[in-house]
RNA sequence: GCCGCCGUAGCUCAGCUGGUAGAGCAGCGGGCUUUUAACCCGAAGCGCGCAGGUUCGAGUCCUGCCGGCGGCACCA
């Protein structure tokens, strides 16, 4: 990393910069312990929320004071004034408030240890509310505790903290400093929390299913593989629930999902992590329209939890648009009239499109063709329907398409962001597909599913047609927050030693 | 993996066609009983991501490495 960082140095005469800097708060730190006997106690009980308060007092007049007795505490983010007389910016979880500290009320002991405090300092007060003369609404510090001494400096009080390198790797200083990061990490419950309320809602059962997989599958992606000691075997990190949701259903839980990590060994990217967060969805009787209303109904909620102000459009019915017609009107290729390599490749070479076919087959090349020229396009919520079999070996074959699925994409802000299907019921049909991506493998596609007997045995036990989502939480996170880059909004995304 | 840009005090940044590193904030000492980027006075702090090289002299030029960002490739 830039910047590189000396071991935290004892305090002493001659250092200098940040080792000066720690031992000048290591030795308040000391005085402190010393001469208040109340500092660094193990609980700070009844405290209110900053913004509560902020929010009671509003019709507070300039220069208007209470006897209003409140609690707070945060952490010290801003210093003014001296003399007989300082303000004092405290922050918590839910806003800033400015405290006075008067030296009539705190007596000159007290003040001094108050106002000798460092920035960063984590303190809890009781005060009396009040709007300053400035208008700014305050509690009068009637009396007070250090909580915990920062013995780092905190990021400039003005500009925050803005080297991205520092903010992934330290996001501790990172919400310290900045407002908005707070702000953000905030929303992201708020979305998560809303995606579950409207499972929940709607009768589903949330379950946990394996992360330490013998077999990896459900979707077209490397595997992470890790080592089990005791049983002596490789095991795999799951790249998606599929597979286990899918023998829930058969199980009868009729409606389930799983909301957690996936992994996926695969490059890094402003929006691929190699670990994200999915939530998948089964649902028993139903089919990829049924999901499709389901999909639109959740983000709606989740947009509407964090308050979405952005530009997209996330009322129902969300566009449609079928896979071969959206390429064919965005590329002028059509792929539906070229189902074989060689064609396709040719197709390709005369649109003079920049893209790189060799070795691929023409359902990659489609995909990628989507990827590469559609997908980016695709701002307001799209759902793109009815893609080729071979590339989705999970799906029911459509029920008037040959040769398609029944499956949809969403993309939105020129992101997936969603991918669902009428499952596959079909015990022997799942048994040719995966036959099928066994020859894909031995033809070097590293992503080809593994073949999956215990999965196979499951649909022959007997599944019920269904419906099935996954959503992609991080991505969607950044859709409704405005977010550019997957890092944004993963509190500790990947990055090298 | 390739290409481009970037890496200067704790934080935010400035350093021209190479001449020996600065500012604001934070911290330290002092002043100020209503400030809001508080203000005023004073003293201090970095040798410029790391390692080499060119040069009388290198944050400034060259090479390699490390890390970040963006693009391409690869992908989900």
């Amino acid at each position: 990393m830039s910047g590189s960082e000396a071991t935290p140095a004892e305090p002493g005469p001659g250092r200098h910069g940040l080792p000066e800097l720690i031992a000048e708060r290591r030795s308040k730190a000391e005085r402190l312990r010393e001469s208040d006997a109340g500092a660094f106690p193990y609980s700070f009980a009844a405290t209110e929320p900053v913004a509560g308060i902020l929010e009671a007092y509003d019709h507070l007049a300039a220069g208007e004071e209470t006897e209003d007795a409140h609690r707070v505490a945060g952490r010290l983010a801003a210093r003014r004034g001296a003399g007989g007389a300082a303000f004092l910016d405290l922050v918590d979880r839910t806003g800033k408030i400015q405290l006075h500290a008067r030296l009539d009320v705190l007596g000159e002991e007290a003040f001094e240890r108050l106002t000798s405090l460092d920035l960063g300092d984590l303190l809890g007060v009781d005060g009396a509310a009040l709007r300053s003369r400035r208008g700014e609404i305050s509690l009068r510090v009637d009396g007070f505790q250090v909580l915990a001494k920062a013995l780092r400096p905190p990021p400039d009080k003005r500009h925050g903290l803005s080297d991205v390198e520092t903010r992934y790797r330290r996001r501790e200083l990172d919400l310290i400093a900045n407002e908005d990061s707070r702000a953000l990490f905030l929303d992201r419950a708020k979305v998560i929390s809303a995606v579950r309320a409207y499972l929940d809602g709607e009768g589903f059962i949330e379950v946990e299913t394996p992360v330490l997989q013998p077999l990896y599958g459900g979707a077209l992606a490397r595997p992470f593989t890790t080592h089990h000691n005791a049983l002596g075997r490789d095991l795999y990190l799951r790249i998606a629930t599929e597979l286990y949701l899918k023998r829930m259903i058969v199980g009868g839980l009729e409606r389930v999902y799983e909301l957690g990590k996936d992994f996926r060994n695969e490059g890094i990217s402003s929006k691929h992590n190699p670990e994200f967060t999915m939530v998948e969805f089964y649902e028993a009787y139903a089919d990829y329209e049924d999901e499709a209303k389901r999909l639109e109904e959740m983000v709606a909620l989740a947009a509407r939890a964090v308050a979405y102000k952005g530009e997209l459009d996330f009322s129902r019915p969300w566009r449609r648009v079928g896979f071969f017609e959206v390429l064919k009107e965005k590329t002028g290729i059509d792929v539906a009239a070229h189902r074989d390599d060689e064609q396709l490749r040719a197709a390709i070479v005369d649109s003079g499109l920049e893209m790189q076919t060799t070795g691929l087959t023409w359902f990659h090349i489609a995909d990628e063709l989507l990827s590469k020229f559609v997908e980016p396009g695709l701002r307001e919520p799209t759902l793109v329907l009815d893609y080729p079999v071979e590339l989705s070996p999970f799906a029911r074959e459509h029920r008037s398409k040959p040769g398609l699925v029944e499956r949809w994409e969403a993309f939105a802000g020129g992101m997936e962001i969603a991918n669902a299907f009428s499952e596959l019921v079909d015990p022997d049909v799942q048994r040719e597909r995966f036959r099928a991506q066994q020859s894909l493998e031995s033809l070097g596609d590293t992503e080809a599913q593994p073949f999956d007997e215990m999965f196979l045995q499951a649909l022959e036990q007997g599944m019920p047609p269904s419906g099935g989502v996954g959503v992609g939480i991080d991505r969607l996170v950044m859709l409704l927050t405005g977010s550019d880059s997957i890092r944004e909004v993963v509190l500790f995304p990947a990055m090298r030693d």
